[in-house]
DNA sequence: TATTGATCATGC
DNA sequence: GCATGATCAATA
């Protein structure tokens, strides 16, 4: 691990150590493959949580920073200079991932406007680095270790797919369908919650223009995409 | 066991 | 509340 302190000095500064180029991103991502989350949290000097009930974005962060990503939280891609986005995968011992994986908020309230080639998830997807990390319960925190990186850009069929599914939903929510959306639409995105909790509301216009109350939601990557994804690689050693 | 709906932490 | 980072946990 390259990731330190400066000298004599406490604050950690992220953009020193931030890969300048592609291919030095991927070279890091690859030098991890393997490594437990113990050696990175050691060379972070950080203390490993026992449960992630309360520390769930520990593992995210702990291998943005491991990758030099500066752990800001703007609206913009993890290495900014790279337009790349940066995506942890818990996956199951056959590599498998265990999870949906968080794209975007909505802007219920003015989503009207949006089209495809302009969203929020067209350009998050646009360029991810995809890091698997094993979450089997069996296996300790400390214990599970990143499997193979996997940098991606939507193949044409992938955002023809994607556009699709984004229209159908993204058309409901502009016509002000929001609350009519279950986790089950969608082919590769879906809508979920993305919110505090089931108490949590935001703005929106329902289908007859008036202003409402709702609650939050944002757009995931369905495990059984992100599984393909990853199918065509190999992210573990089998068991 | 895969999936959905709910939830946790942090900064501004 | 919304942006960042996600996983939990009940149910189908």
């Amino acid at each position: 691990m390259t990731d330190r302190r400066t000298g004599g000095h406490k604050r950690f500064v992220p953009g020193l150590f931030e890969p300048r180029t592609e291919e030095e991103l991927v070279k890091k991502a690859w030098s991890l493959a393997g490594a437990p989350l113990s050696e990175l949290a050691r060379a972070q000097g950080l203390e490993i949580p026992e449960s992630l009930v309360r520390a769930k974005g520990w593992v995210g962060q702990l291998v943005e920073r491991a990758l030099g990503a500066t752990a800001k939280s703007l609206a913009e891609p993890d290495f900014r200079e790279l337009g790349i986005e940066l995506k942890t995968i818990p996956v199951d011992r056959r590599g498998h991932p265990k999870e949906s994986t968080f794209v975007s908020s909505i802007a219920l309230g003015e989503l009207a406007a949006d089209s495809w080639e302009t969203s929020r998830v067209r350009k998050k997807l646009a360029r991810v680095l995809f890091v698997p990390v094993e979450a089997e319960p069996s296996i300790p925190i400390a214990n599970r270790r990143l499997g193979a990186p996997l940098l991606w850009s939507p193949s044409e069929a992938e955002e023809h797919r994607l556009r699709a599914d984004w229209q159908s939903l993204a058309g409901l929510i502009q016509s002000g369908y929001a609350e009519s959306i279950t986790a089950h639409a969608g082919e590769c995105l879906q809508v979920r919650p993305k919110a505090k909790d089931s108490r949590a509301r935001t703005k929106y216009q329902d289908a007859d223009g008036a202003d409402e109350l709702t609650l939050p939601r944002g757009f995931y990557l369905r495990a059984t995409f992100t599984r393909d994804l990853l199918g065509a690689h190999f992210s573990l050693p089998k068991p």
